[in-house]
DNA sequence: GTATTCTTGTTGCAATTGCAACTAATATTT
DNA sequence: AAATATTAGTTGCAATTGCAACAAGAATAC
């Protein structure tokens, strides 16, 4: 990106001064917020992970997205008309950021560097955000379980700048993040090691054999 | 949303007079932009539409995204690491906004007042990508058809205050949207109103029943 | 350090789905 | 006004997938 604000050093530099942007910690299961009510609010993962979880009209419970570190999210971002009711659950120790979309339009009284920096940072968060949306639906419309997987790994493959990679999560949460049965998903992978298309190294790690 | 910015006003209203906003017009199957290389463009859809178009390593082609008025895309939006040639085509007679991140930084010469607004239209417009795409994603995540279907048709009631709704694409965009094969889809519909979940009107207008 | 929870791995089976291959009906171009 | 392209509607069939129900290993909590 164009301009060098660095999350990762903007999140270490400080403890929010400014008046108009909260950092708060939550512990494992704790309700970060809802997205029941619009109160046009903003949040950012600086340390830890959530997710967001739709109670439906039945009470059962969905994992409708995952957030992780340096992520953002905010019922700001999900302007759809649902009676359900929607709620972020930290996944473990978590630092928040929480501010209001009136940031863009308002500074603070103290004028304060913190704000400023934030401000000059989000647009990158959020085409983050769109980018890695954006790659989970291509990924999602794929027909099958196999082209999910072999795009997929060709992605990290890609990323890594090697033909061996890490998934960034558990196997159990890779069937989620492709929307597939787990248990198909292991078939899969099972029959693309026989074929000769993947070597799992580890419980996680694979290398792509091409061909 | 908080501030009145309004793209569909802005857009009405002047020809860009701003140095760094180009506004050009397409015709049919027109190249609009590339994402081949990044030259951190922004595009905005004021009239017409769009295909995001994907050539993959066989030259088979692919729609990855589609873009409608007021969509906002660009290679900025799509950090994804692959070979493959992108190119945006006009999939009718367009008028698109193109311009550069770096107007979030730099101010043109002049400090229109072009300029200054669409800068306070931006988050609005992004954010509503952003709402969309989670959007698709819930709905691709479903693992049956028939959820899909039934999932998007309740969005669509509920965002017309109405039971009865009409899509707001042809049958054969609705199966692309969702990622399932079309066919598959009219049989589905088929039994979804055979057991009276749902009421056809008319080719893409559709009653839902409740119960 | 034991218990509990989470993750991986597997399989049979039934249900869902994609594919292919059509026809008919609309739209759009020329 | 005719020709072409796009959309809707169907169906048989084979392949893929989800589901249920396990067992075993790993990680985490207490």
């Amino acid at each position: 990106m164009k301009n060098n604000f660095n999350i990762e050093e903007f999140s270490n530099k400080l403890v929010s001064s400014c008046e108009k942007i909260q950092q708060k910690n939550f512990e494992k299961n704790e309700i970060i917020t809802t997205y029941i009510v619009n109160r046009n609010q903003i949040c950012i993962v600086l340390e830890g992970s959530a997710d967001l979880i739709r109670y439906d009209f039945n009470g059962n419970q969905m994992v409708v997205e995952k957030f992780k570190q340096y992520d953002i999210f905010g019922e700001v971002f999900y302007k759809i008309n649902t009676n359900n009711e929607l709620f972020v659950i930290a996944k473990e120790k978590s630092k928040i950021l929480i501010f209001n979309y009136d940031i863009f339009e308002k500074k603070c009284k103290k004028n304060c560097k913190f704000h400023e920096e934030l401000l000059i940072g989000l647009p990158n968060l959020v085409i983050s955000k769109v980018s890695s949306l954006t790659l989970r639906i291509e990924l999602l419309s794929k027909k099958t379980i196999r082209d999910k997987l072999i795009s997929y790994f060709k992605i990290l493959s890609e990323n890594s700048f090697s033909k061996t990679f890490t998934l960034p999560f558990s196997l159990t949460n890779l069937a989620d993040y492709l929307g597939i049965d787990r248990s198909a998903m292991m078939r899969e992978i099972k029959s693309l090691k026989e074929e000769g298309f993947i070597k799992k190294l580890d419980k996680n790690k694979f290398t792509l054999l091409s061909q």
